[in-house]
RNA sequence: GUGGCUGUAGCUCAGUUGGUUAGAGCGCCGCACUGUGACUGCGGAGGCCGGGGGUUCAAAUCCCCUCAGCCACCCCA
């Protein structure tokens, strides 16, 4: 009677684009409304930008992250001028400065903005690493200054985010870019970058490797590896950093300035808890466009987890885009790698199936009315409520509310005067209730 | 993008020195039970053995290619 389809496509998990099962789904939806409650407390507005933008204006900033966009076009494509023009977004930030340079007359500044939304990066997925992943940006804007009280905000609202998510201990670790770039200046050292890069590697290879890789690939005389690495050693949970420095022994403008900025967020942040701001001078991570501040943010309990949250200042990153000069600040959280390690770690409560509160039953020879009738009042108090869609067996009833973990099954009263019944499915307890009184203990 | 490892039911995996019609557990559907779930018993559906080619009388098994996934590098949330 059922003709065999003539070909079956076997749908195959496509690496690094996640999905997940409702029950998953729930609790990620759950973190994005605390983050977005977070980031609203602190004066951060909502904002989103398209999925693509110009490939011109994504590559502006240089750098080798070319590789990694993914260009868009038609499945038929005509060869037209307008094929190939656009490419998924790689981050946040850059779309944010084409917005900022696109709406500048129709913004207020400081502009406080936050993203939620995807981006799109092609490097090879593994764990923490996806092609496809949630971030939440937050980033303030201004013309020719930015205060420095913003650099010392971010890892405030962060930390707060971080308690809201329930995901364990979490450290925060804290740099200057000028530091770096001033105390390897004040060295001698030419390719900055390069070595900035290495010693970056501290945590994963150690301070024997990045010792071999600074003399191996960047050329470095013992003496400027030792001080290089004595730089990168420093590591303090308040602005005691600046007199470790100091004993360095290397004069640079760039460099105290750096120190300047890092000791006041230092100070800034001394209401938080022991343990989770430090100042670390080995961290440089997140894109070459930081110029001052940088953050990054490291679950406690897995060390060689990646970065779960980083971000920084930027001097000129709309200078791209229009003449103006508009430094800002940031910082994005990477919900989709955090919300995948919690996950496969057993962290998450993953039990609630659907929104489901109450499943109302349909009964035996009794109208369907009744049922749905039932189901109608109930959400008129505000509960979520499905009505069963037949007068199935109370067997498979109550099955289907039990696969789901839905909390109640109500028993809709059939005659007048009889009274509705309403089942506790965790206690297996079933009693007569009222439908406009009715409190559960649960939900 | 570079390198290493792995592909058998929805999931986790067996499958002998190549040898009839490829198995198990879990899950799924049905029945025992036409007003009460989790236990139990019985029955059932579900496989181009990732795909293509080669060797052989014979391939899930051996060889080649390819695709996909995982891990490391690179880079980064």
């Amino acid at each position: 009677m059922s003709e065999k389809p003539a070909k079956i496509h076997k749908p195959r998990p496509i690496s690094g684009y996640p999905e997940w099962l409702p029950e998953e789904r729930m609790v990620e939806q759950a973190w994005i409304d605390q983050i977005r409650a977070v980031f609203e407390a602190y004066g951060f507005g909502s904002i989103e930008t398209p999925s693509v933008e110009e490939i011109e204006v994504l590559t502006a900033k240089g750098g080798d992250t070319d590789k990694e966009i993914y260009a868009i076009r038609r499945l038929h494509d005509d060869g037209g001028a307008s094929e190939g023009r656009v490419a998924l977004h790689y981050d946040l930030t850059v779309p944010l400065a084409r917005y900022v340079a696109q709406h500048y007359g129709d913004l207020t500044f400081p502009f406080k903005r936050y993203q939620i939304q995807k981006a799109w990066r092609g490097e090879r997925p593994q764990e923490g690493r996806f092609r496809e992943f949630l971030q939440c940006d937050i980033d303030v804007i201004d013309n020719d200054e930015l205060s420095i009280e913003f650099d010392a905000e971010m890892p405030a609202i962060i930390f707060e985010v971080f308690q809201r998510l329930d995901i364990g201990n979490v450290t925060i670790n804290i740099n200057n870019r000028k530091i770096l770039q001033g105390f390897y200046s004040g060295l001698g050292i030419e390719d900055v970058t390069g070595v900035i890069r290495i010693v970056d590697k501290m945590d994963k290879i150690g301070v024997q490797g990045v010792a071999k890789q600074l003399a191996d690939e960047a050329g470095l005389s013992a003496d400027m590896i030792s001080r290089c690495l004595s730089l990168a050693e420093i590591k303090t949970p308040d602005a005691s950093f600046a007199d470790q420095v100091q004993a360095l022994g290397v004069e640079n403008e760039t460099l105290s300035k750096g120190v300047e900025e890092l000791s006041f967020v230092m100070n800034s942040l001394g209401h938080l808890p022991q343990g989770v701001i430090f100042a670390d001078l080995s961290i440089a991570r997140g894109f070459d466009y930081y110029t001052g501040t940088v953050y990054e943010s490291k679950l406690a309990d897995y060390p060689e987890f990646p970065s779960i949250c980083s971000g920084g200042r930027y001097d000129n990153l709309v200078s791209s885009y229009m003449n103006k000069r508009l430094p800002g600040v940031g910082i994005s959280f990477g919900l989709t790698r955090t919300f995948a390690k919690m996950l496969k770690e057993g962290k998450l409560d993953t039990n609630i199936k659907s929104p489901t509160q109450v499943l109302v039953v349909q009964l035996p020879d009794t109208d369907r009315e009744l049922a749905a009738s039932t189901a109608q009042a109930l959400r008129a108090r505000g509960f979520n409520v499905e009505m069963y869609h037949e007068a199935a067996k109370m067997k498979n009833q109550l099955r289907y509310a039990e696969r789901k973990a839905i909390p109640y099954v109500w028993f809709p009263a059939v005659d007048r005067g009889q009274s509705h019944e309403v089942k506790d499915m965790a206690s297996g307890e079933q009693a007569p209730t009222a439908l406009d009184t009715w409190q559960p203990a649960r939900i």
